[in-house]
DNA sequence: CAAAACCGACCGACTGGTCGGTTGGTTTTG
DNA sequence: CAAAACCAACCGACCAGTCGGTCGGTTTTG
């Protein structure tokens, strides 16, 4: 059908949008290369998306729930808060490992995107923190940790994996993401104040 | 003296640039904008600076290094690692929340700069990260601390203050943002396993 | 059923505006 | 007066977004 080409073109470019953006980050990425880079050609890209910017936020709306599903799904198989943060941190360091377009994309150049989408990322990071907050709340109220300023225990969460992560993706050492999950996991958890659990049961393949 | 002038030429214009970098960011801040801030012209700023670009390193190098003389002199007070990071901490937080303009430049410019900037910045923050590695290796050392894996561990401790400062000069919440220390400093000093000591003696006005 | 009318998708030349950097001339200063 | 400092006008590259026009296919019509 004429519909599912339009789709098919739709998703070519916002393909290519996403690798462009990634390696020259929003500013620094023209129109013309989104379009060449998918197989069209400017006056394409402006007859299904009606800006630059429009095409951006797309593209950062995607990223963004599809991380969150991933983190999501991955907790919805644990019940105990420990596990959940576990497989939390787990399935992140994994999605990156694999996507690591992805990772460049949202964690290095959303950053340089400019002033108009400072509130937007702002919100964005607001957001993944809130999570955070929710689970050490819940955590605290189980009696698991200790009382503490959950506000600032999440930010500082999520600040962490964010270094560590856009390190990995400008330094690329180590090889794999993954790799630091074993030093991260503790640091986390002895933050918070969370008891040593044992992990062969919470890790999986 | 003709050299004096032409010094505190330089000065007003770098400071007028701080200035309108903190508001616009490097992209959006025109070279026009800052000659006019500085009470003089485009043709004035080019007589003491070749591109917008030497001028925006100058003032990053600036920065940094006045932040990491605030850090080191804060520690030369003490001898303890422990009593040593938590002066730095105090130092980092108290800084920003005098100088905010600087906080903006440095933490959400800085980020948006551009591409050519990325190593750079990449570097600095690494640069940041090696002196919390250093001090983190020196505790290991004194059997103030299990050993652990320090670089993620400074690299955490970085991103976690990051995020915090970065929150705070969006959303200026709290109001001063020394009033996260009481928060973060269990928080790391638990991370790494650090024992608990009493502040008072630490704690100065 | 074939010609005419129509349409969604697409193209690429062009425009308007911005901005880093330059230049040639003018003022200030010692 | 000569060098240093400064300025206004200008240049050229760049690029998001526009627009008139094309093309392959589908629907209408006589």
């Amino acid at each position: 059908m004429q519909q599912d080409k339009s789709r098919v073109r739709q998703q070519r470019i916002l393909d290519a949008a996403l690798r462009v953006f990634s390696r020259k980050g929003y500013r620094d990425a023209s129109v013309d290369e989104i379009a060449s880079e998918s197989g069209t050609s400017k006056g394409g890209v402006y007859f299904h998306f009606p800006s630059k910017e429009v095409i951006y936020l797309k593209l950062l709306d995607r990223t963004v729930a599809r991380l969150q599903d991933k983190i999501e799904a991955a907790m919805a198989e644990h019940d105990h808060p420990i596990a959940k943060a576990d497989a939390a941190l787990l399935a992140v360091l994994r999605t990156f490992d694999k996507h690591s377009t992805l990772a460049r994309f949202f964690m290095v150049e959303a950053l340089g995107a400019g002033r108009q989408f400072q509130r937007r990322m702002a919100d964005t990071r607001a957001g993944f923190a809130a999570i955070i907050r929710e689970h050490l709340d819940a955590a605290v109220e189980q009696g698991i940790i200790e009382p503490l300023d959950t506000e600032v225990a999440a930010q500082a969460w999520f600040g962490a994996l964010y270094e560590v992560i856009t390190g990995w993706v400008l330094v690329r050492k180590p090889e794999r993401l993954e790799e630091t999950y074993a030093a991260l996991r503790p640091l986390l958890m002895r933050s918070v104040g969370a008891e040593e659990i044992q992990l062969s049961a919470l890790v999986k393949s």
